[in-house]
DNA sequence: GCAAGCACTATATGCGTGTATAGTGAGCTA
DNA sequence: TAGCTCACTATACACGCATATAGTGCTTGC
């Protein structure tokens, strides 16, 4: 019942702010078909014809839950960066419940087809294209695959919380599991993995004369060699 | 109607085959949720009570598939790897359909909480681990951690394959698209792209003193700076 | 003080779902 | 040919779901 979404503004202590929390934190943690309307109510407190009478139907609350989502996340982010709050070091683990929180959320949101999720997604590519162009141009020739790649691992990690948090014996989105995996992240961004002349005779050896070798889905993987 | 589970064994022409085969495609695409009993049924041109009196139930039919479906993918590994079709140009093609059929599915078996899904993703992340300590031991310190994020990214990505294939014009599963994405792939893989002193100097300020830092949920995704 | 409006509840309706049961017909065995 | 087994179908059942409708009591403005 507490508010995990934040300091809402002032009308938002309102049964509707409060189907609105409740659908946001049980649809990310348990998704949307998971979600009943019943829990829902149960959860803000009210009775299930509320969330009808205020949002008409489970499926416009989920797009009113998806445009807060975003736009929450939007408002962090702008205080942090342009307000200044950078520099607090209170402000960050203040919010990172939320944080956590919202991410869950439009893990599920990309995964279950939302529409401002997708959208998101490809901002998301959109920038990183351009950030990879200004600060690391050498990286690739294809920046825009390079980007939805970079984007849709980073998402989809997300999206395999569940599996990376068993295997590494800690929950990653708490401090101590964040911070393991966000290590392991950064090894990631900043050390090459494969030897660059080897992949650029594999790519030489693949593509020019015939190319027969659409490789297994995740061809280049080193991890699914085995077996 | 077709047999896009390559080459059945011979008793599998069966309607029970039909069915598991049905299920498995329509498990992929819709997920498990997104398909009813009765979908699959028509599918396989069946009558919807014939799943029960061959499976039992949705959720046991489920499982046969997970088992299935792992026990097809090593197979075909198998004989890529031991009976030599490695050299043979024409194999590989020959069941790429099947294989991004087998990865769709357990891609949505991973995401719908399978265990036999989970157990093979630990053994990927093992299998990642030996091939990390073995070929590229210098690129991180915590091996486990490396490896659970690579199979994570790795996996995660094809489930975001929705949004990288629009966002890139093209569906990865396709030869085109997966060329393109496996070229991204590999330029990531093979280019550090954060300068390791940035990386080892941030987090140095991160971690010793007072760590009032567990950065956003994706802290050191560049592209997740913006907006 | 009174009526209108609105947040909210209780209850009902209809549908899609997984599951259960009874029945049918072809093929095999004796 | 008689009878049995078993793959398979048709139909029914029970249930949970989203959604719809009718009703209630508090609050507000006049």
């Amino acid at each position: 019942m507490g508010d995990p979404i934040g300091d809402p503004a002032f009308e938002d202590l309102t049964a509707r702010a409060r189907i609105r929390d409740a659908a946001i934190r049980l649809f990310a943690e348990r998704g949307i078909d998971g979600t009943t309307v019943r829990d829902i109510a149960q959860e803000a407190g009210v009775s299930p014809g509320l969330l009808r009478h205020h949002f008409g139907s489970k499926e416009a609350l989920r797009e009113v839950c998806d445009t807060y989502a975003l736009d929450r996340l939007v408002k962090i982010k702008e205080e942090f960066y342009l307000e200044g709050k950078v520099a607090n070091p209170g402000f960050l683990p203040s919010v990172h419940p939320t944080i956590v929180l919202l991410y869950k959320y439009l893990t599920r949101a990309l995964l279950g087809g939302s529409s401002g999720a997708a959208a998101m997604f490809d901002e998301m590519v959109t920038l990183s294209e351009q950030w990879v162009r200004k600060h690391a141009p050498a990286v690739t020739e294809d920046y825009r695959a390079y980007a939805a790649v970079l984007v849709g691992m980073q998402s989809g990690l997300l999206a395999m919380h569940d599996h990376v948090s068993r295997t590494l014996g800690v929950d990653i989105f708490t401090t101590e599991g964040h911070l393991r995996m966000a290590g392991a992240l950064a090894d990631f961004y900043s050390h090459s993995l494969l030897d660059p002349e080897f992949v650029t005779k594999a790519r030489a050896a693949m593509e020019p004369p015939r190319a027969p070798n659409p490789p297994t889905a995740t061809g280049t993987d080193p991890g699914a060699e085995g077996a």
